[in-house]
DNA sequence: CAAATATAATAGTATTACTATCATTTTGGT
DNA sequence: ACCAAAATGATAGTAATACTATTATATTTG
């Protein structure tokens, strides 16, 4: 089992990196490099240069996989929900009980990432803090409209298509389920980062899964269902 | 009543701004311009150079009001929030059903603002927008904790602690107001956003307050009060 | 009316986000 | 093993941005 999952490839919609960074040493290097800078100095401080740096390399090899920062954290996020969405599948296969999937795509969504070698040698965990602080930003721009245009966007929208599925078949009459999958998600992040930095918005307790445990409630509630 | 209310101040917390941008024509320009446009080219492409040119000022004279674009932003946020606790106190003022009053609180988060001469001649319906689209960028920095020290965040806190009490208030045993309250604010933005720009992320349709149905819903439903 | 304060005009700097050019290395096909 | 093509490195340059500094001119206030 090991030796099958050795190496899966996380394919990203072609059109948002102007070369696949997973077919060269130097790409991978940019990717997984690239991740940790990001999740330690934050996307504002970023920079090609730094990477460049860091990776022994020049500002302008990595633009011939990049057009510019925003296209790598969209190449990021990408990457993050693709993944995100194999480990979904992953995790809902061979369970019956609608129920039950449903409760295990929420907990998905809701808890840490956990590092996973078979996929590259990307820290994992880095990626999904920098989804929970960085990733409004990659659809908050005035660019929405031409990212979404080339697809940037379509491995996040396939996940809540997912989810909004299960609700659908929990509760085929519900009216929103995009809507509530798309708020466990983003308010997910949210509250991972209020309990870092801004508590009194939120009732997170350390040591407790309080998000997820929040989230599912709400959920379940809010369908009807349980 | 009208003459009552003309010209209520909103007061910002001091320490955002270097001066008060209330106390002089100067400072109400900037104020008023800013927001228009911001609304009109987003916060990336806004610079102080512009701004000035459109007041027919300089970049150094606002600089003598903020100390940079983000300090600008947090004013700007910071205002919206003072504005939207006065209205919701307004709102709830000599509502006896607690029930009652929640469903006005949420239905002023979710719902788009309108326009009130009382408060300057700034466009509050552009403002609000801007804080759809922009107020996750104050907060989703590597500053926060400087700025949440020196009290950026405060008017916001406040009313998520606000309506936190009329949780519980029904609820006394609801374990997670702040999340609850955070969520359906942060979300209202954003499924605001994405009926513009990311549709299949959400379920408005065009002329019905799909949102605030959801939230309402959503509330009442996690914390089993009605 | 003088003194203090606010604003305008102008100039300058470091950094960023690129683009361009050319040299060198690596790779893949025969 | 060898050549052509592709990938990368080295270096330089540009326009815009986010400021800071200085001095001059209004404007307000006591």
């Amino acid at each position: 089992m090991l030796e099958l999952l050795n190496k899966v490839n996380i394919q990203v919609k072609e059109g948002i990196c102007l070369k696949d960074p997973s077919s060269s040493e130097l790409g991978n290097k940019i990717f997984s490099e690239g991740v940790r800078m990001i999740d330690e100095i934050g996307m504002e401080a970023f920079t090609f240069k730094k990477l460049a740096d860091a990776i022994g390399s020049t500002e302008a090899s990595i633009y011939r996989y990049f057009e510019n920062k925003h296209k790598f954290l969209l190449y990021l996020t990408s990457w993050y929900w693709s993944w995100t969405e194999y480990r979904m599948v992953f995790r809902m296969a061979n369970i019956e009980s609608c129920e039950e999937r449903l409760e295990r795509a929420i907990a998905l969504l809701t808890n840490p990432a956990e590092n996973d070698l078979a996929f590259g040698n990307v820290d994992q965990e880095a990626l999904h803090r920098i989804v929970i602080s960085e990733s409004g930003k990659s659809f908050m721009t005035k660019d929405v409209d031409e990212d979404n245009r080339i697809g940037a966007y379509v491995a996040y929208k396939q996940c809540v298509s997912r989810v909004s599925e299960l609700i659908l078949e929990l509760n085929p009459n519900y009216k929103y389920p995009h809507m509530l999958v798309s708020t466990v998600i983003e308010g997910a992040h949210h509250q991972r980062y209020f309990a870092e930095h801004l508590p009194r918005l939120t009732d997170v307790v350390k040591g407790e899964d309080s998000v997820g445990e929040f989230y599912r409630a709400m959920v379940f509630n809010t369908i009807q269902a349980k």
